[in-house]
DNA sequence: TTCTGACAGATTGTAAACAATCTTTTCAGT
DNA sequence: ACTGAAAAGATTGTTTACAATCTGTCAGAA
């Protein structure tokens, strides 16, 4: 696992980001700056600016004089987080009914038209594994006009997903679901129907909830 | 403006937040790292990391290899910053009407109660002005029983909005229509409605924004 | 045996020096 | 006078060294 060129802070910050959502560091584990400069062949400056980068990104969590480690996602945050994206992304579902063009919407369409050959493809619901669910909802955060929504979730909320389905290894069978409630909610935004958009958004992400919850072990850390 | 006690990281962080928040740091200023370092008795490493922090928070603005400035607010953020709250808080809206215990609503309404005295005594619309509105919806979030609705709003969209208020200098004098629309807002939680807090609360954002926008300068900056 | 406290090792936090990049100035050429 | 390139200055990015803090171990007393 040794890194051959010479990266600097941005490239470790996203080195570390791609590792943790890979798997490759388990959620616990210590990220020790002399180690990492180590490894990265490099400083403990920019590694200790790529920590911060991940604590911020809510990816590491950080105890002062103690150390960085990977973040663990337990039940309550995993519930928070998918309140979270109900108010989010029932609000990017709305914008985006109020300003995507029907170009937009017809390239929505084909997105989905791609994700149903995966589908059939994959029946025993590979579809919200590998990222064809993300890929529509980062869609529609983008159609959303809105700068902030966008980079919120792609950044943030999307990636604190990964780590917490890897975590938690949870292979949904959702996949057919899934797809026919992303239709519905393509129709609502075609036809520039705001309240229904979010309205359906945001029952789509509580099913996924509902659907996904029983998965996560209680084994409740309540704080 | 020398400072007195040798800080560190943290502690820089925070100053240069009050700061910025307190209008010293006009928006578009640079903070150059030598000349804070010096004004803080402190080497350019923690600086350094208080920079990446205020970035982070959305306060200041990084250009690689230039520097960092506090952040300019323009109409297009200010607009995304509403819709963003619109979808955020009528979610903690909800959730608080589904969560909020009697005691807490009724301090909920102290807390309003405490608010319409400052409007009486100040009835030119000092209510927003003087973080009353703020303090109201910080509780609603609490009230929430959600931490990441609580700490999104808190300690990023917030900030962003005190700063938006001084760069634009609105004392919109809305004071007396906010705070029925608060207690009406309360009264939602308190019947346990979900559905109706989080209209209300939606429709209170977005008033908010019908009278602020126009005194916001369209001297569009697209980007 | 178990708890307390001090010491040693390891790790994070900070300081100071060096390298790389950008900005501004200067000056030659048109 | 104006354009453009090159050099000087200033600033960020990185490295190295030092200080402060924490963790774990071990001796000693209850």
């Amino acid at each position: 696992m040794q890194e051959i060129a010479r990266l600097s802070a941005a490239s470790i910050t996203a080195s570390l980001k791609d590792e943790i959502l890979a798997g490759q560091l388990l959620p616990g584990q210590r990220l020790g700056e002399v180690a990492l400069a180590e490894r990265f062949s490099v400083s403990r400056g920019p590694v200790r600016e790529a920590l911060r980068s991940l604590v911020d990104a809510q990816l590491a969590t950080l105890v002062p004089n103690v150390g960085v480690r990977v973040r663990e996602i337990g039940f309550a945050d995993a519930q928070a987080l998918y309140e979270l994206r109900e108010g989010l992304e029932s609000e990017a579902a709305r914008l985006a009914a109020r300003r995507a063009t029907v170009g937009q919407t017809e390239q929505l369409r084909l997105l989905l038209d791609g994700h149903a050959v995966s589908v059939t493809a994959h029946p025993a619901g590979a579809y919200l594994q590998s990222g064809s669910d993300t890929d529509f909802h980062v869609v529609v955060a983008a159609l959303s006009g809105n700068p902030m929504i966008l980079r919120l979730l792609s950044e943030e909320l999307y990636p604190q997903l990964v780590l917490m389905r890897r975590q938690h290894q949870n292979v949904q069978g959702r996949g057919q679901t899934a797809l026919m409630e992303h239709r519905r909610i393509v129709d609502a935004i075609a036809d520039r129907d705001e309240e229904v958009a979010a309205l359906l958004m945001r029952r789509h992400i509580r099913n996924s909830w509902l659907s996904l919850a029983p998965q996560i072990e209680n084994g409740g850390e309540t704080k």
